[in-house]
DNA sequence: GTCACTTACGTTACGGGTAACTTAGCGCTT
DNA sequence: AAGCGCTAAGTTACCCGTAACGTAAGTGAC
C-alpha cells in the first residue's frame, strides 16, 4: 500500500520510505500493472478505439497520424482497427474493442450497423465520429461537409465552362462520404446545365492506378468527356498520367479535378485542381475534442473544420464572363 | 459462474438454462470485460503494440496496414505508438504499454534505449522486430538487409556508368534503416571508382517536397552531379519533378533512383528506377510470426523479406558491355 | 438398495491496485 | 499526565471473470 503511495506520489510517506521503494522498483524492473487499476474501477483506462477504413488511403493516414500523435502526448493510446470500409469489421471491432474498457472512441464515418448503435449507446463512454461532419452525432462529431464540397466541385467546373463531366470514384457496399461527395457533385452539375456522361464507380481501393485504369474505362465508353472529377488526388494523379500516356494534354484537351490536397500535390509541375482539407488537423481536433470531454472540459460536440477549393491548373481558367 | 459457462461454451448447462442466460445478456446489452480476465491470469491479452516511426511515409502505412488486418483477422488488437523516429518517445510508449500487460510487441528498428532493452528483456512476451532484417534479435525479426539494398543500388548505378553521384535524404538523432541504405550505397560507389558528390540529409519528413527541395539545395552546390539516389520513392519523385520544372531531362540529363517502390509508380509514364520491396507483406509476415509464437507453433526468428532491384527508365540504360 | 458415475449448477478464492478505514507513534497544548 | 492533532504506515474490501472444487440430483448396473 506505502509502494502504491509512493508510485502515484500521493503523498502520506516519508522521503526515507521513498527511497527505499524507488530502490525496489529498480532492483525487481517492477512496472505498474494498468489492468488493475482500471479493472478495480478507480479510474477509466488510457485506451482510445479509433476505426479507420483503411491506411492505402493517404488521406486516412494522414487522420490517423493527427490523432495518435495528439492522443499519445497526452497520455492516451490509440487502438487501431480497420474496418475496410465494411459495417460488419466495425460492429465486430466495436464489440471486441470495447470489452477492453476504452476510455472513449473515435469512428470514421456515421453510418453504423443497428447493433453497433446499440453497444455505443449502451457504453456510456465519450465517441467522436470523424470525417463526415454530422449535426445531430452520437455523441461528438468533427469532419467537413463532403455533399458541399462536392457541390462546390461541381459548380466550379460548371463555371469554368465545362458540361460533360465525369466522375471517377470507388464503390463499397455501404453509402460513405465518397457517396456524399458524388451526391452533391452530380447535383451541381445538373443544377447548371450541365451532364454527368459517366459515374465509374470500381470496385478496388482508391488509390493510382484504379484512377489510371479507370479513366481508360471511362473514355473508352464516354469519349467526348471534357472533364474529370476523381474521388480523392491519387486516383486523379493516375488518371492525369493515363491522360498524359495517351497524348492528351491537361487541360486543352481534357480537365482533371481532385479531391484532399495530397501531400503529392504541391510539387507537380502543374498544381492539381483539387479540395483542399486540412486532415491532420481533423485528427487532431477529433483526438482533442476527446481528451476535453475525458477531463470534463465543456466542449462543442460538433466542429465542421472546413474545405477550401484549390482552383490548380488542371482544369481550364474561368472564361472571361 | 454458470452464465460465464454458457458464453464461453465450455458445456455443462442445459439448454433451457443456457436461452435464460441469453435472453438476461441481451436484456441487459452484457459485454464481458475482458481485463478481468486477463487480469486474473487465465489468459492473455489481445492486445499487440506496434511502433512505427510515423505515418506520413506511405511505406509504414502500408506496413501497418498489412499487420493490423493480419492481427485483426486473427481477433488481436494492435495498440499504436508513432515514435517520431525518437529512441526516448519509443522507450515512454514502450513503458505505458507494457503496463496493460500486451501479448506481444511488434517494433519498427532494432535501435532501442537501453531502458527499453531492460523492460523488453523483462517483459517475457514475444517482440517482432521489424523493417531491418535482424540476425541476432531480441526476440523474432522480419525485415530486408537495408545495407545490401542500398550497396545493390549503388553498383546498379555505376554498372550504368554514372561516376558523380548525389544522395537526398533525411536525418534523425538516431541511425536507422535509411542511414544503413546510405552507408552501403556510399560503399558500393566508392567501390565502383565513382564518387558520392554530395550527401543531403535534411531536417524534415521523407516525403515529396523535401525531395524537391533537396535537389534544388543539391544541385547548386554540385551542379555536375549525374545521377541522384534518394530515400525513397515520394523523395524521388519530388526531385524528379524538380528536375522537370528546370528543364532537365530524366535521365538524359540527370538520372533519378528512389526506393521503396510506391503504389504511385506503376502509373508514371516513365517507370522510377527504384528498390522494391515487399512492404505488406512484411507487415503481415511480422503479424503471423507473432501469432504462431502466441499459438506456440514452432517459429523461425528471422526472416528476409528480401528486395528486388526495378531498373526502371529514369536513369539511363547499361551501356553495351 | 447400494454404489459408481454423470450432469447441472453453486461456492470459494484469486489476481493487483487502491479507497476507505484503522492503528501506532510522535509532539504539542493545557 | 491526559488529550488532541498530525503523520506514517498497515488492514480490509472491492472490482469481475474463472479455475478448482463441492454438491445435489439423476441414471444405470448389479
Amino acid at each position: 500500500m506505502t509502494a502504491s503511495r509512493v508510485l502515484r506520489e500521493e503523498g502520506g510517506y516519508s522521503e526515507d520510505t521513498r527511497l527505499k521503494v524507488m530502490e525496489q522498483v529498480d532492483r525487481l524492473g517492477y512496472l505498474p500493472n494498468r489492468l488493475a487499476t482500471v479493472f478495480a474501477g478507480d479510474t477509466s483506462s488510457t485506451f482510445i478505439g479509433v476505426s479507420i477504413p483503411d491506411l492505402g488511403n493517404e488521406v486516412f493516414a494522414q487522420v490517423l497520424e493527427g490523432i495518435d500523435r495528439k492522443l499519445g502526448r497526452l497520455g492516451y493510446q490509440s487502438v487501431l482497427g480497420l474496418t475496410q470500409h465494411t459495417l460488419e469489421e466495425e460492429e465486430s471491432w466495436i464489440r471486441t474493442v470495447l470489452s477492453w474498457q476504452p476510455a472513449g472512441l473515435i469512428l470514421t464515418g456515421r453510418n453504423h450497423s443497428k447493433k453497433a448503435m446499440d453497444m455505443l449507446r449502451n457504453a456510456g463512454i465519450p465517441i467522436v465520429e470523424i470525417w463526415d461532419f454530422n449535426s445531430s452525432p452520437l455523441d461528438m462529431s468533427v469532419g467537413i461537409n463532403h455533399f458541399d464540397s462536392g457541390f462546390d466541385m461541381g459548380r466550379y467546373l460548371i463555371n469554368c465552362g465545362y458540361r460533360k463531366i465525369g466522375y471517377v470514384g470507388t464503390s463499397h457496399n455501404t453509402a460513405n462520404a465518397a457517396t456524399t461527395r458524388m451526391a452533391g457533385f452530380v447535383e451541381a452539375v445538373e443544377n447548371g446545365g450541365g451532364e454527368v456522361v459517366k459515374q465509374l464507380c470500381l470496385h478496388d481501393t482508391a488509390t493510382y492506378y484504379p484512377g489510371f485504369y479507370g479513366t481508360e474505362q471511362l473514355l473508352a465508353s464516354s469519349g467526348d468527356t471534357e472533364c474529370i472529377f476523381y474521388q480523392n488526388d491519387a486516383m486523379a494523379f493516375g488518371g492525369s498520367q493515363y491522360c498524359q500516356s495517351k497524348g492528351l494534354r491537361i487541360p486543352e484537351h481534357i480537365g482533371i479535378a481532385g479531391w484532399g490536397d495530397l501531400p503529392i500535390a504541391p510539387v507537380l509541375t502543374s498544381r492539381m485542381t483539387s479540395m483542399h482539407v486540412p486532415h491532420l488537423k481533423l485528427g487532431q481536433t477529433a483526438a482533442e475534442m476527446m481528451i476535453a470531454r475525458l477531463s470534463n472540459e465543456p466542449v462543442e460536440n460538433c466542429k465542421d473544420v472546413g474545405f477550401r477549393l484549390i482552383p490548380g491548373s488542371t482544369v481550364r481558367r474561368l472564361p472571361e464572363a
